[in-house]
DNA sequence: CGGATGTCGTCCCAGTCGAGCATTGTTTCT
DNA sequence: AGAAACAATGCTCGACTGGGACGACATCCG
C-alpha cells in the first residue's frame, strides 16, 4: 500500500539531490529518509534514484513521476494554507499560566515565535505566584515544575528536565569562599523556598536535606526573589541553572545529578478537546529548549 | 508536522461517515483511524468532525477542508496510475520457482491474482524438484520449505507456517483401521521421503523418529507422489493439509502442533534489488493464505 | 602523489512509539 | 428487551525510528 507521506519525502529527496540533505530539511534521520525510499520504490514498483556516494539522482522513471508528484506537494500546500485561513477565522484565545521565571523564560519566547506563525490567535499570559486552577476553567495550559503530576481532569505532557544548581554573587565568593560540593553546603548560610515549594521538587528537597537548618538566613518565596536575594545577601542558595547562568553577578558553585526537576506541560481535559490548544501544545512540546548544561563534573 | 497519510485516512472518514467503515476500506484499525484524526486535528488545529454514536460527520471546517483534500486524492491516482504507466512501459519478467505442490496450491493462484493488477509483467514458472540455484540467477523468487533460511547472497521472508497432516485412503481405512495418535504410527505401514528432504523440516523428522523403520513401504521424493502413492498404497504417510485435504479420496487421521513445517519466500540479493520483484514479493507475503486449521484437537 | 578531511550511503543494534486487540459503554433500531 | 453499529480506553507487542560504526568516494593541501 502506497504511504502517501513516502511521498512528501521523495520531492524533499529529489528537491536536495541526497537523502542526508533531505533529512535536514524535513527534520528526521538520514537513515529514515533513505528507507523511506526503497519502501517506496517498493510500493510503486520502479527504480526512482541512481545511488552513488554524491547521493541520490533521479532516473528517467523517477523525473517522470517527479511531475505528478509535484502536483501531490501543491495540494498538500494548500491544504496547509486553507488550514490556516480556517483556524484564523475562528481563531479565539489561549490562556497560559506558569510560574514568574518558567513564564520569563520558556514560555514567553516560545508563544511569541508561535504567535509569528498563527498572528490571530490571541494569547493571555497569568503568571502570578499564586496558584491559577485549570481545573476551573481559570487558564487554559500550565507549564508546571513538579516531578510527579496527577488528576482526572488533566492532560499531562512530560517535557525535559531542569538543571538546578547553587549559586552566590560573586562578592559573598570574594568574602566567604564558596561550597564545592553538596557536604560543605552545610557550613554555608543559605536561602530556602517554602516547604510547600520544596515538596514534590526532587532538585530542592535534595539540597533541603543537606542544610543545616541553624543556618537559614532567610526563606524567599519564588525563584525570582531568590535570585534577586541572591544578589544583595551573603548567602547561597539553589536555582534553576537557566535563572542564575542568566545574572552576571551569580556563580553556579556546584551541580550534580539529583538537582533536577520535572517539569510538565498541562491542560484541563476540558481545553485539550480544542484541537488549537492541543497544536499549541504540540508546538510547545517539540521546541521546548533541551538544558544544555551537562551534568557530569 | 502534517503527516500527508493522514489526508489519506481523513477522506476515507469522510466518504464513509465512521472511524469503522472507514477502517475496513482502508484495512487498518478501527481503533488507528480514529488516532490518526486526533493527530490530524491537531496538526491542522481545526475541529474536522462532530463525533457521536452514529458515527463521524464533517463540521463546517471539515466540508471545507474536504474541497482541497480530495485534491490531494486526485493527485494522489495520478502517482499511482503513473506509476503503473512506467512499470507497464518496462515491465519485464519474474522467474519463480517452487516444488510442485507449493506452486500448484500457493504461488500459481497469487501470481494469477497479481497478473490481473500487473498485466504486462511476465511470469516464469519452474516447479522442477530438482534444486534451483537463485545464486546462480535460474531465478528470481524462490518458495522453500526449510525451518531456518541462510545465505549471505539471499533476502528471505518468512511467510506463515505450513501445517501437515497424517493421511490414509479410505480404502485403507476401511481396511485396517488408521493410527489416531503419533504413537500408534508404529503399527502401521508408511510411506516415507527421502532423508534429504526429511533434513531441516520439522513437521517430517518429528514424524520420522516415530516410525518402525521396518515398516517402510516405499519412499517418495515428492509431495505429489506421496498423494498420488497414499491413494493407492495401501499405507499411511505424511502430507500438508492444503494437499491432503484437497483430494476427496485421502483422511487425517490425525495432526499435533509439532507438525508443522516453516515456509520462506526467498529472493537472491541482486534480483531483490528490483523494486518489481520486491513489490511482487510484499504482494505475496501480505496475501498469502493464513492455513486455517486450527491445531489445538 | 599520498595522506587528511568531508560527504554520503549502508549496516546493525537498541529503545520507543504507535498499531492492533480486546473490551466497555452508548445510542439506535427492530 | 435484545441486537447491531459505533467510538473510546487500557494494555501489549512489534515495527520503525534514530544513533553509531563502517566503508566508499570525492576533494583539498603540502
Amino acid at each position: 500500500m502506497l504511504d502517501w507521506d513516502d511521498i512528501r519525502i521523495f520531492l524533499a529527496v529529489a528537491r536536495e539531490g541526497s537523502t542526508l540533505a533531505a533529512s535536514r530539511k524535513l527534520n528526521i534521520n538520514q537513515t529514515t529518509v533513505g528507507r523511506r525510499m526503497q519502501a517506496l520504490e517498493t510500493a510503486l514498483g520502479l527504480t526512482l534514484f541512481e545511488r552513488d556516494t554524491r547521493g541520490y539522482t533521479l532516473t528517467a522513471q523517477g523525473r517522470n513521476m517527479l511531475e505528478v508528484a509535484a502536483s501531490m506537494g501543491e495540494a498538500a500546500e494548500s491544504v496547509k494554507t486553507r488550514a490556516n485561513q480556517l483556524g484564523r477565522a475562528s481563531s479565539g484565545k489561549i490562556r497560559v499560566t506558569a510560574a514568574h521565571s518558567s513564564m520569563a523564560h520558556w514560555m514567553l519566547p516560545l508563544i511569541s515565535e508561535y504567535h509569528k506563525i498563527n498572528p490571530d490567535l490571541q494569547f493571555e499570559t497569568n503568571s502570578a505566584e499564586s496558584y491559577i486552577s485549570l481545573e476551573n476553567g481559570e487558564a487554559d495550559v500550565a507549564l508546571r515544575a513538579a516531578d510527579k503530576i496527577s488528576g482526572d481532569t488533566l492532560v499531562v505532557r512530560k517535557l525535559p528536565p531542569v538543571r538546578w544548581g547553587i549559586y552566590c554573587s560573586k562578592s559573598y565568593l570574594a568574602a566567604n569562599g564558596m561550597p564545592r560540593s553538596i557536604e560543605e553546603l552545610k557550613e554555608h548560610p543559605y536561602l530556602r523556598f517554602p516547604d510547600a515549594m520544596v515538596k514534590g521538587v526532587q532538585a530542592m528537597s535534595y539540597v533541603d536535606q543537606h542544610l543545616d537548618k541553624s543556618k537559614i538566613v532567610s526563606t524567599v518565596d519564588s525563584v525570582v526573589s531568590m535570585a534577586a536575594s541572591l544578589r544583595t545577601e551573603e548567602a547561597v542558595g539553589a536555582l534553576p541553572c537557566v535563572e542564575g547562568d542568566q545574572s552576571s553577578e551569580l556563580l553556579m558553585c556546584f551541580t550534580d545529578n539529583r538537582m533536577q526537576s520535572g517539569l510538565w506541560l498541562v491542560a484541563s481535559k476540558e481545553a485539550y478537546q480544542e484541537p488549537r490548544v492541543r497544536k499549541f501544545m504540540k508546538f510547545i512540546g517539540e521546541k521546548f529548549p533541551q538544558d544544555g548544561r551537562k551534568a557530569n563534573f
